[in-house]
DNA sequence: CGGTATCCTATAGGATACTG
DNA sequence: CAGTATCCTATAGGATACCG
């Protein structure tokens, strides 16, 4: 996604715009992040809570949320382990724009 | 994107919500609905106005969101060949959650 | 349970060349 | 200019097995 030619278009020219399709674009950032929104869970409940995502994939996802400081990730000691994933402050203001995208899902007729 | 196990997630339960975020997961429909929303262009300008995206892509990106109901193409007989693309009314209803997804973007330090 | 390591495949999507 | 046809590669992401 780096630019050859600069685009026209102000709104693309400003990378940043970009950057948060591109952050959309993995398949599983937006799902997990919107499943985040009532508060922290651990994996395993995660994976219920979003239904045909493999243990990979949502470690991955994950990582790579956390890397980019939208989620946090609390372990707790003990055995069985036990870790809670939450969103950051940045995390919850992905929410709006998530939402704007599944409500409009919602409302369209297929 | 077919669910073995059904979400607890109502939201997610729900697969147009999905749905939704699959369409804007592919690289260009956003960037691609986005840039028409001003009005109809031709490819050679839509191509300029986004920068960086293969005639490949772009094509096959319109055909996508043709097919899909959210853009229309509109060929003026004559030589050389001139087609417009433009937005269906569903697709401008597309440009609310994008902006925001976009804006999200341009507010957000990195 | 949380996480990692392998392996494997489908496919997105660019580069290039070509047609009407 | 609009579009198609080939070719090619990187990689997302599942399946499976395994560890602490």
């Amino acid at each position: 996604m780096w630019y050859v030619t600069t685009p026209t278009d102000p709104f693309l020219a400003d990378c940043r715009a970009r950057l948060a399709f591109d952050l959309l674009s993995h398949t599983w950032n937006a799902v997990v992040i919107w499943s985040l929104r009532e508060g922290p869970l651990r994996p395993v409940d995660l994976r219920r809570r979003i239904g045909g995502i493999s243990s990979k994939g949502l470690t991955e996802t994950l990582r790579r949320l956390q890397t980019n400081g939208l989620v946090t990730r609390q372990a707790h000691p003990g055995s069985p382990p036990r870790v809670e994933y939450g969103l950051t402050p940045l995390g919850r203001t992905l929410l709006a724009p998530i939402d704007a995208v599944g409500a409009w899902g919602l409302r369209v007729r297929r």
